[in-house]
DNA sequence: TAGTGGTCTAGACCACCAG
DNA sequence: TGGTGGTCTAGACCACTAC
C-alpha cells in the first residue's frame, strides 16, 4: 500500500477511472473538494493530481476543472534505447562497422519521406552494429544534408549517428513506427538470418525546426532481438 | 522561457547535464544548496529535482544525494495502445470473436511463465480482434484464475479481456516484449496472412500484488499493423 | 464575481545514511 | 550526529474561465 498521502489520492482516482465509475470526460473533484474529503493541504492534492495529468490519466484547464482524459486507459509504452548503450548495460562490447557513408541526390521517394523536392542532398549511411560480434542492427539512414554538415566525414565507428546528430541538431520532436518484415537477401546476409526469420523493422523519423532532419530504417533479428519495457505504478 | 521558478531551475540543471558540464554519476547541488543559489523555498527546488528524476535525467537517495543518471540521454518510447479504441479512433467497427474461452491445468511451461506449480488453474482464452472485418489481432491469452474469478463467464466480444481484468485486479506493473516471428499455420490461417508474412508478436506480462496475473501473446499482421509513437519536447 | 488550477513560501517531522 | 531527500502544512497571490 502507498503510505503517502497524495499517493494515496492518486489510487483512489486512478480506480475510480480505471474501474470505470469516472468514465472519459467526466469532471474530477475540485482541489478543495479532494482537501475537504482527504483532509489534507491543498498542495498535497495538488500533487496527486498534477501527476495524474502527467501520468496522462487526466487533463486540467485553469479556470474550469479537471477531467477524466479520453485515453486514460490502455495506453502503455516501450522503451527504445540507444544501441551502443544498451548493448555497453549488458556488458557486451559494441562494434560498429560503416557500410557506407555517401551523399547523393534525393530520389523521389526520398524526397517524399522528407518532403523536399527531388534532388535534394542528402547522406545515406549504412551501419552494421555488433554486440559480442554478433550482428544486432542494421542502421540504413538518410540525412538532410543542409541540417548537418560535416555528416559525410564523421567515423561512425566511435559515434552512433543519433548521437553525433543530437550534438549538432536540436532535436525537436520524433516518431517511430515498428513492423515485421520478411528480410530482403542484403538483410539477411548482413544480420546472418537463418532462412524464414523475418526481421523487426524500426523506423525513426527525426525533426528539427519542423523538418525532418533524419529517416531511420533500423532492421533487427527478429528472434534474437526485442524491444521489451516494463512499468511499475 | 520558462516563467516558473522551478522550471528555471530544472532548464539550469538540464542544461548542465546535457552539455556535459556534469556528467553521469556525478553529483549534484544538494536542496539546500540549490535554495540559496536560487532563493527560492526547498518546496520549489525539491520539485525541479522530483521531475528531473521522474524524468530519468537525475537519480536521487534519501540521506545520500542527487546523482546525473547514467543513462540521461537517448531513450524514447513507443506507445501501445488498447486495440478496441484503437480499431474505434480510427472511425472502424471493432469486432471480437472468441474462439476459446476456457480453464485448464498449467502445462509446465505455462507454469514457468507465471511462477506458479504446474496443474495450477488457469484460464486460457484466444480471441480474434477485426478492424472493418479486416483481422488485425490474435490474442492468446493465460490468466491465473485464483486472481481472476468469473474470468471464463466473460463475454469477451463485448468487453476486451484487458478491460475486464483492470476492474477486478489492481495493475500493479506490467511488462512488454516486442519481437518478429513466422507466422504458424494457426496464426497465419486467423490474420489471413498472405505466405512469408511474418507476425509481429507483442507478449505483454501484467502484475497484481507481486503475482502475475495475465500472460498474453498478441499477434497482428506484420505488414498491416504498426506500434507507433510520436514525441514532441 | 466566484471558482478553478498554477505556483510559491517558510516552516515542519521523518527515515535514511555516512562518519 | 549532521546532512540528505520524502513528505506535509496552512496559508498566499496570480491568471484564467464561466456566469
Amino acid at each position: 500500500m502507498p503510505s503517502a498521502r497524495y499517493a494515496e489520492i492518486k489510487t483512489y482516482l486512478a480506480q475510480a477511472i480505471s474501474s470505470g465509475r469516472l468514465a472519459p470526460a467526466d469532471r474530477l473533484p475540485s482541489e478543495s473538494d479532494l482537501v475537504g474529503q482527504f483532509g489534507v493541504s491543498r498542495m498535497t492534492v495538488n500533487r496527486a493530481l498534477r501527476e495524474l495529468k502527467d501520468e496522462g490519466l487526466i487533463t486540467r484547464h485553469a479556470g474550469v476543472g479537471s477531467f477524466v482524459a479520453e485515453r486514460a486507459l490502455g495506453s502503455h509504452f516501450i522503451e527504445v534505447r540507444n544501441i551502443a548503450d544498451e548493448i555497453r548495460e549488458r556488458g557486451h562490447e559494441h562494434r560498429a562497422v560503416v557500410l557506407k557513408n555517401a551523399a547523393q541526390a534525393a530520389k523521389a521517394e526520398d524526397a517524399a519521406h522528407f518532403g523536399v523536392a527531388p534532388q535534394t542532398k542528402l547522406h545515406h549511411s549504412v551501419i552494421l552494429h555488433l554486440e559480442a560480434g554478433q550482428p544486432l542492427l542494421l542502421e540504413d539512414r538518410l540525412v538532410l544534408a543542409s541540417k548537418a554538415p560535416g555528416y559525410g566525414e564523421q567515423d561512425f565507428s566511435t559515434i552512433t549517428p543519433s548521437e553525433y546528430l543530437s550534438r549538432i541538431a536540436p532535436l525537436h520532436r520524433f516518431d517511430h513506427e515498428v513492423r515485421a518484415v520478411p528480410a530482403t537477401p542484403e538483410v539477411r546476409r548482413h544480420l546472418a538470418l537463418s532462412s524464414g526469420e523475418p526481421a523487426l523493422l524500426l523506423v525513426r523519423r527525426t525533426w528539427s525546426d519542423d523538418r525532418i532532419v533524419s529517416y531511420a530504417r533500423l532492421y533487427h533479428p527478429g528472434s534474437r532481438f526485442s524491444l521489451s519495457d516494463s512499468f511499475k505504478t
